[in-house]
DNA sequence: TGAACAAATTAAATCGGTTTAGGATGTAAT
DNA sequence: ATTACATCCTAAACCGATTTAATTTGTTCA
């Protein structure tokens, strides 16, 4: 193994000094006045030594380490790998990679991480919040480092953020099963202040309520599945009126499911179902079931481009760039009766 | 913000040397014979200032980042998302972070990929081989920097690797199977040369051989979904006789329950399926299917441990650990015929 | 008294770049 | 011949640690 060209060995076998190798292969030549000749010269010997800056010695100089800090609740959730691989993929392009942990929801987790981030000097942060970390990324913003927000978000903190339109999404849905003729349509979600949680539950209550139906609603203290199961399922044989039902996330649909299986229930006879989140098992599942998705690699795509924007120029724009991106609702046919 | 404190710092408000304060925090104190006094002392004021030695600074001096490279095919699989989760948490647990990233099985990518992380300096490589790396690979571990190779392994290149035992996987299902009393069980697979492929398929043969029943391959050309279902469909059209199949992995798993869907077939009325690699979709698909499952988390863990010991010692135990780890076969009732 | 040695600490080199302030050279103008 | 000004390039500081090779001081022993 041969030992990695430096940028000495280029300016030795030149005869020349350091300064200028660096100012040539940093694209400065013209700015700093070297001749021509000269920077070709150095650049043809670059290119035979295959000389390529130390990422170390570099990073260490500059204070840029050409990494992204990425914190999410559970980085095998398919939501998040999903991102995660969209992420890396833009990143990558750029130069920058990605160092991911997870929160587990879990607050002191959460700032342990971020400070392990911060200690390891990244360029920027990806943010699905969990609860509770307010202040934490308030400080952060401050702290001259880019922070993009996605998933979840504070109304009250100003900051860069990709979402979707939660609101709207579960209003749609809603009117979805409405227009399918269901009359009493239930709604599951989770005992929480997570503010996209929240705007699901508006768009659910303002459909109903536009409708003149009655809602009828369950925030379960989320804590594992097996009492949720229990919560969802005391829940289905308290409201037996019901016949549809709205599943707030991901995994409080899988509960959902779980429970329906457990009670025997038949969908979409006894009860019709749409999740928030589509994930393959909702494909797969007989019936299949209709879902609210989410655009993956548009979100990931919007994120990185809010953050590499505010990574490249100093160009600084004033003011947040705050990203609301549509749904699709995925109809599945067998998921709802045939009317 | 109050920019952070250095060593320097630390030694000026003592009126010692810098070297003195390095020997401290590094645990040296007794060997380089700094008196206990002055000993104390600094680390009073370490913890009084919550001096941390910068990392980067740290990386650039020692050549150590504490980061590992982690290459997969595709980080937003549920295989592999899991394993990244756990693989982060271990890590995380020893000071180390992961950076990633998805070779989507393209040769030149992986290979790209691997000169990135060699640029940024990882300290250790955490790899499920694309095909056809096998001189990369052999190179890196030629480069002092310790490799680990999980799912697939080249028999030929000897490395530290963790695997699973997939012979054994495939023997037992296909026993499983005729135990329950299927006798046409097809095997559906990739053409490829990929190891863990090769021997899952291995495992049926012999299991097939040995209990004197009739074999049927098909190795589908793996590009897409799309034509996968082809392949596979036409396939049961063919193979008639067919009671039972079992998936050789994951991807193949979900293209195959595509076209025994669109060929309305029933399982396990007119098919018994099984799958290697379990996942959630299995579970709740009616009827609910048996799969092989991989240990996400020993198999990590034992990536880890094996990793943490090439880089936390200079024991550099020669001969490479191989550790094959068994699978567990979840059966679920109703995707076989009861019988 | 001073040679030999141990104990405690430090100066300075180093890692490989970036960047600032200035030096050397040549040419044009006075 | 001196000044003035470009043009082209470089010396040296610096980023914050680690580590090697001394240096200082004190003690012991012949």
């Amino acid at each position: 193994m041969k030992k990695k060209v430096s940028i000495k060995d280029i300016a030795r076998q030149l005869g020349i000094s350091i300064s200028t190798v660096s100012f040539v292969v940093n694209g400065k030549a013209k700015e700093k006045r070297i001749s021509d000749d000269l920077t070709k010269k150095v650049l043809q010997l670059v290119e035979e030594l295959d000389y390529k800056p130390d990422a170390l010695a570099k990073s260490f100089r500059t204070g840029k380490t050409n990494i992204i800090g990425f914190l999410v609740a559970d980085i095998s959730e398919p939501f998040f790998s999903g991102i995660a691989r969209f992420i890396d993929e833009k990143a990558s392009q750029k130069g920058y990679k990605i160092i991911y942990s997870s929160t587990k929801n879990n607050k002191n987790k959460a700032i342990e991480l971020l400070q392990i981030f911060q200690d390891r000097h990244v360029d920027g942060y990806i943010i699905a919040l969990p609860e509770g970390l307010e202040d934490e990324v308030k400080a952060l913003t401050l702290n001259q480092k880019p922070v993009v927000l996605f998933d979840r978000y504070f109304p009250e903190l100003n900051t860069d953020h990709v979402i979707i339109n939660n609101e709207e999404s579960t209003y749609n849905a809603t009117k979805h099963l409405v227009d399918n003729g269901y009359k009493h349509i239930g709604f599951v979600t989770i005992d929480t202040i997570e503010q996209q949680m929240l705007d699901r539950l508006k768009g659910y209550e303002l459909a109903i309520k536009t409708e003149g139906l009655q809602e009828s609603i369950i925030k379960i203290p989320y804590s594992n599945s097996a009492s949720s199961i229990k919560e969802i399922s005391a829940y289905f044989q308290k409201e037996q009126q019901l016949d549809a039902v709205i599943f707030a996330a991901n995994y409080i649909c899988m509960d959902g499911l779980r429970s329906i299986q457990r009670l025997d229930l038949k969908i979409p006879e006894d009860l019709a179902v749409v999740s928030f989140d589509d994930f393959e098992l909702l494909e797969f599942s007989s019936p299949t079931i209709t879902a609210i998705a989410q655009p993956l690699e548009d979100i990931a795509e919007n994120i990185m481009s809010i953050l590499l924007s505010r990574l490249d120029d100093q160009k600084s724009e004033k003011g947040h760039k705050q990203v609301v991106l549509p749904t699709v609702l995925n109809v599945r046919k067998s998921s709802l009766a045939q009317s």
